[in-house]
DNA sequence: CCACTAAACGGACCACGGTCCGTTTTCTAT
DNA sequence: ATAGAAAACGGACCGTGGTCCGTTTAGTGG
């Protein structure tokens, strides 16, 4: 860290805000991995704001600068973990990435987000609302679906259609049924392909 | 209150357990009364346990003995609005209540559904989780649909296609589409239909 | 009518989320 | 290098949800 001005530079390109000053950036690393390694240790609903703030060696003042909430900063755990399923879906490889038949992408779809629900359902049922990266992740399931549904050539209202698609993948509906119903979750996917057959007005 | 024991008493039949002592029946209805009203008056997010104590003159800790929580208690008061709706589905006119045929009953289900989320919608939010009305509201709802999709003679995995029907009526994907992209509510509510036509296999 | 038990009461008490403001740090312009 | 402004910092402070336990009260058998 001693050689002068030879590096890339974060881009002083303007664009949107003025960039983060780097005390900020750094507080808000060391806040992030404090939080994810908390998160994994106590489980969300163990985690005071506090302790984060102590475990990065911060005031908690800094915590609620960067982050707004507590619920802000389950959001900001989430989409770290979430950010790599969107990227499979992106340009990962098929069928859940680009490249394969748009039916058998929605397959996939629907059977990865069905167990990543699952896997993130704690911090999933503690950033939500506020709509932070919650709502981020929705709008981003909701638009993809929406794009195969397009390939598809389904007709009608996609934006209710893709809706009701999502709907069952999602947490509350899911816990009332895995958890309330006992339903194995091969048995929840199984169930989800035949609504999309029905949606996409498949035999 | 003056003539001795020829009331028909609240039926000391024994079956679940022992009843409320006189008092605690007294302090829960003077509570949920001053629930309600102070809801009315100062919307949901502005009520205060504190508050709700006070205005029914009894102690904080009585609150929290009856209804273990501040969602409980939200989704107390959240119930007695619902269980009218759920009276007209029961044993109400048609088309929503029973003697219609089954198509018009689900679509005048949505349509009032749709209609109660959005009237209820602060309240529903604020007792959501805790499984208390809010879980007893959804599997109403749940079972209500499944057994209209059991008339239409539809095949497949009742419990998740009901879901799915009913998903589109649910708050938190109602606020996406309703509050975000500024969808009319009849909108809503025609894109709604032709997801039940595709659900239940109708042209 | 009184004694006794179990349940309900109430408010002091605690923990946690969130705010506020005087102090410190970073950046920029000279 | 230095001065000055803007932004970030941190922790004392506040309000509210939720618990705890000594006290009171409704029901019951004599």
């Amino acid at each position: 860290m001693s050689h002068p001005s030879t590096e890339p530079q974060p881009l002083p390109l303007l664009g949107g805000p003025p960039p983060e000053r780097r005390d900020a950036a750094r507080n808000r690393e060391r806040l992030l991995d404090a939080a994810t390694e908390l998160v994994e240790r106590c489980g969300p609903r163990g985690v005071t704001m506090d302790a984060v703030a102590t475990a990065a060696g911060v005031g908690k003042g800094t915590v609620f600068r960067r982050f707004q909430s507590r619920e802000g900063l389950m959001a900001a755990v989430l989409d770290h973990s979430e950010t790599e399923w969107q990227a499979q879906v992106l340009s990962g490889p098929p069928p859940l990435g680009p490249g394969a038949d748009p039916w058998d992408r929605l397959l996939a779809f629907g059977r990865t987000r069905l167990e990543t629900t699952i896997l993130h359902a704690e911090l999933i049922r503690e950033a939500d609302r506020s709509g932070g990266s919650a709502g981020g992740a929705l709008a981003f399931a909701t638009a993809h679906v929406r794009h195969l549904l397009t390939q598809l050539g389904v007709e009608g209202n996609l934006t209710i259609l893709s809706t009701a698609l999502l709907a069952p993948l999602l947490l509350p509906l899911r816990e009332q049924q895995v958890d309330l119903e006992q339903f194995p979750v091969d048995r929840v996917y199984e169930g989800w392909v035949d609504l999309a057959r029905r949606v996409t007005r498949r035999p």
